[in-house]
DNA sequence: AAGGGTTTCAACCGCCTCTCA
DNA sequence: GTGAGAGGCGGTTGAAACCCT
């Protein structure tokens, strides 16, 4: 009937206490961490080992964050939500001491209602006109020209910012995707553009509310010249989709 | 002060991926 | 190549804290 529980019957569930988080501290100072599942029997804790790995990497471990989340970490867990979903855990990763608990909590208690339904109406920081390059469509396309001809059709699913195995990455686990931001940490910047997918043979490709230099609004509704095919779309979101991976060092080793 | 509603966040649950034999 | 076990992750829950009347 499916997996064994991971946990045996007779654990502890619930706040930690005290004694509980000493005996944790002291075992990994001494023995590491890891061996989550074996570790509560060992430090004679009655704990899963889930439970001791989530305590430890959310609240124990020594390099964590106290304290409220600065305007800085904001704006940047805002535009790693934009560009990433709700993938915690790599957009912890770009907030040191911070865990994926920890953002997840405060997104959604803090975010989720500002920018629920709000596509393309992130904050943006003012940048210098040289550093405004949003991608032109002709460029756009003939970036397509790459493409495999072959590949037809592409099943809805979870692209991976991996690029070490898959050179053409797949894009999207939505039915949208949405490049919402300018990334701006070090040199690199991600052009405001909004791809919409929709499921079939094409999708309808438009740059839309592009932060021009001047900070004008821009007025590139979709037309006919904005579709392309979708392998040509895989072709485009993964040229971008690479420079993302380089950007945030997401890439296997 | 009380109590009812709302918010916060630590912890749990269950699925997915990875690793290794 | 395959299956089992362990780790990792995102979604969800619920107790405690906080707020409002």
């Amino acid at each position: 009937m499916g997996r064994s529980p991971c946990c045996a019957k007779g654990v502890n569930k619930g706040a930690w206490s005290l004694q509980e988080d000493e005996i944790l501290i002291n075992f990994i100072q001494t023995h590491g961490q890891g061996k989550w599942r074996s570790l509560p029997q060992k430090a004679g804790l009655k704990r899963c080992g889930k439970s001791c790995r989530l305590r430890w990497l959310n609240y124990l471990r020594p390099d964590i964050k106290r304290g409220d989340i600065s305007a800085d970490e904001e704006d940047l867990i805002i535009r790693l939500h934009s560009l990433l979903g709700n993938r915690w855990a790599l957009i912890a990763k770009r907030l040191p001491g911070r865990t994926d608990n920890e953002i997840k909590n405060y997104w959604n208690t803090n975010l989720a209602k500002k920018f629920h339904g709000k596509k393309s109406k992130l904050p943006m920081n003012p940048k210098p006109a040289e550093d405004k390059k949003p991608i032109e469509k002709s460029k756009m396309k003939a970036e397509s020209k790459s493409v495999n001809e072959s590949e037809t059709s592409i099943p809805p699913q979870e692209f991976r910012l991996s690029t070490s195995q898959n050179e053409n990455l797949v894009p999207v686990d939505d039915d949208s995707f949405n490049f919402l931001m300018e990334i701006n940490v070090g040199d690199v910047f991600i052009p405001d553009v909004d791809f919409s997918y929709t499921q079939g043979d094409q999708m309808n490709f438009h740059m839309s509310n592009i932060n021009h230099v001047t900070g004008e609004e821009n007025d590139l509704s979709p037309s006919e010249d904005d579709n392309v095919h979708e392998h040509e779309m895989k072709c485009v979101l993964s040229s971008e989709l690479k420079r993302v991976a380089s950007f945030l060092e997401l890439e296997d080793e």
